[in-house]
DNA sequence: TCAGTTTATGCAATCGATTTAAAAAAAATG
DNA sequence: CATTTTTTTTAAATCGATTGCATAAACTGA
């Protein structure tokens, strides 16, 4: 049971002998009231105590302040810092920020949308599962006008805005690096084909090897179910003792490519002079594995501020169309010793 | 502005000639009223598409089904695990999970905590920022008989409730592992003093020399600030420059533990032989760098299931006094290369 | 058949803050 | 000083769900 009374603004009307509503006014500096009064009843809140109960508020005028975030795992480094960029812009708008993870499975992700819609939130920032292809549970969202922002892995939908990096541009550019540092055969480690970033990081590949005249190997390219070390290892393992083994690695994400190094190393197989390998996000072990590893860096703190901003300004500006809108973010290449033959 | 107009239980009593009252009751599977009425009821409200207003129930029973977190950074493996196992948890319980950061500054931890008063959370779970000393943020929580639970960085105060980890024999371990593997110079890497599971890690590691008989040499015990990479890199390299090097190192983290790992190799030091290393927490780049890091296996998934638990049951049993309780989860040693100097 | 139970449902108040429309008070005008 | 205008303040409805108490209906058994 709770200790102490909770001290409401009608208290303070009582104690003030103004009437609710003009406590509600002052508390809140609407111009209607005069200062003094805003003062008098400031002063009296703050000495009895006083916390506006936001449920209340935010049951009055049907809208909760709260960004809703449906994800399937938060201990990433890609996600996490995507949550804190979003935190950090939400709360500073005033915004709570709920969090649920789905693990990858559609009942869940389901599940937890309906919890989130029915806490009223004021818009929903989501990265698909992988496995998830079937965007329903959406609409009610739509349908309420209440904002749907995509991050990374974005589906093809419309009315919901899309929060992304240019993946084929970056697979692109480093599939180009490393034929700069004179790879002839470069494999490609691969996400599940459905899901868009990997798709267009592929593409990018493969339309830098076309560029540069290398002819495309299938083999050479091996789809991933969640690019993990484990399998990146495994992969590594079978390309490298294979007759014709790759000079290059572009994997699309850098759980994977630490793997292959791994496995290269045990091989006995040097980095990056027998083999190059660039991998994707700039996850911390990029930079700790030896030698460390080349990679496309990934915004992931401003694209979580991004999502929020299109939240939070969806949210005040009532928006009724065009709510479809795309931003795409630029990548970096960061070059460490995985990749770089020829120091500069 | 939002497009379909919400279903209200009031709609729903219109449709299907009942009172409100029926409709919540029957919705809620209340008892009293009849299964026909209760399959009837359900099916209207499927049908219209009605979904609950989370924030209405709240406010009426006074009460969110809400977890606050009060954290300073998520972007850390530790902590982003922690907060996914208490959302896990959490939301089993139909609990939502709202987080929020402080990036170790007061103010903002102040204000934060206010944020999730007024939200009238359910319970909050806090893990103290570096400098936090004065916890007068808190009590607001503890008069309203509101649970509040300190996961790993816990302050000294009653009516809380801690899940820690047991600091001092981790400490004790790994200390006494290094002595096992012949380390006779054992340095340690400390953060701030009045952090208090870096006192207890170290005060076990001092226990451990003590119990075999090797002095303390203070200049082999280095306190930071923030345990980062670089503070490890540039504190080994000081270390293992001068005349008396040590041959061992327990790390408070392993971010530090790596630094010092990656200066050793620089200066052509041989890990495990010349020098053995240990960190803790487990993080990822742990099973990464070259040589792998020991470390101490840290229970961050169990530690945010317990902490939730803890609200949970707590706002279940309205528990009016005995508030404080620790509980103290056992730490694991994971040795690894870095460590290892005798095969088992 | 009728008092006494049990079962099913409805009425109306409540949670705490906000807001529209209107009243009251104060200030300005001729 | 009476009247209009402006400034402050209030009464009461509202957001949507829950619940104590009351009532109506159905059932029980002698």
């Amino acid at each position: 049971m709770n200790f102490k009374k909770e001290v409401t603004i009608y208290d303070i009307a009582k104690e003030t002998n103004y009437s609710p509503s003009t406590v509600s006014r002052a508390l809140n500096n609407n111009s209607s009231i005069s200062e003094k009064t805003i003062k008098k009843i400031k002063a009296v809140a703050k000495q009895m105590g006083y916390s506006p109960n936001t449920m209340a508020a935010n049951l009055r005028n049907s809208k909760s302040n709260t960004i809703g975030i449906l994800i399937s795992r938060i201990n990433r480094p890609f996600v996490s810092t995507l949550i804190s960029g979003i935190e950090e812009t939400a709360r500073k708008s005033g915004y709570n920020v709920i969090i649920s993870q789905s693990y990858d499975e559609y009942d869940i992700e389901v599940n937890n949308s309906e919890a989130l819609y029915n806490a009223r939130i004021g818009g929903i920032i989501s990265s698909l599962g992988m496995e998830t292809q079937n965007f329903d549970h959406f609409q009610k969202f739509i349908d309420q006008g209440i904002p749907v922002v995509f991050v990374d892995r974005v589906p093809n939908l419309f009315n919901v805005y899309k929060v992304v990096v240019d993946n084929y541009t970056a697979g692109y550019n480093a599939t180009k690096h490393l034929i700069e540092q004179g790879c002839k055969r470069i494999a490609h480690f691969a996400g599940l084909e459905h899901v868009i970033v990997y798709h267009d990081r592929k593409q990018g590949y493969l339309d830098a090897l076309k560029e540069y005249n290398i002819p495309v190997d299938p083999d050479l390219i091996i789809h991933f179910k969640s690019l993990s070390l484990k399998e990146g290892k495994k992969a590594a393992k079978k390309l490298l003792k294979s007759s014709t083994p790759p000079d290059g690695l572009f994997s699309a994400n850098d759980t994977a490519a630490v793997g292959a190094i791994m496995s290269a190393k045990k091989l006995g197989i040097a980095i990056p002079e027998e083999l190059c390998v660039i991998g994707f996000n700039d996850d911390p072990i990029a930079s700790i594995v030896d030698p460390p590893l080349s990679t496309i860096k990934h915004p992931a703190r401003k694209m979580g501020a991004l999502s929020a901003l299109r939240v939070l300004k969806h949210s005040n500006e009532d928006t009724i169309n065009s709510v479809s809108e795309i931003s795409m973010l630029n990548t970096k290449i960061v070059v460490r010793a995985s990749s770089q033959r020829h120091k500069k």
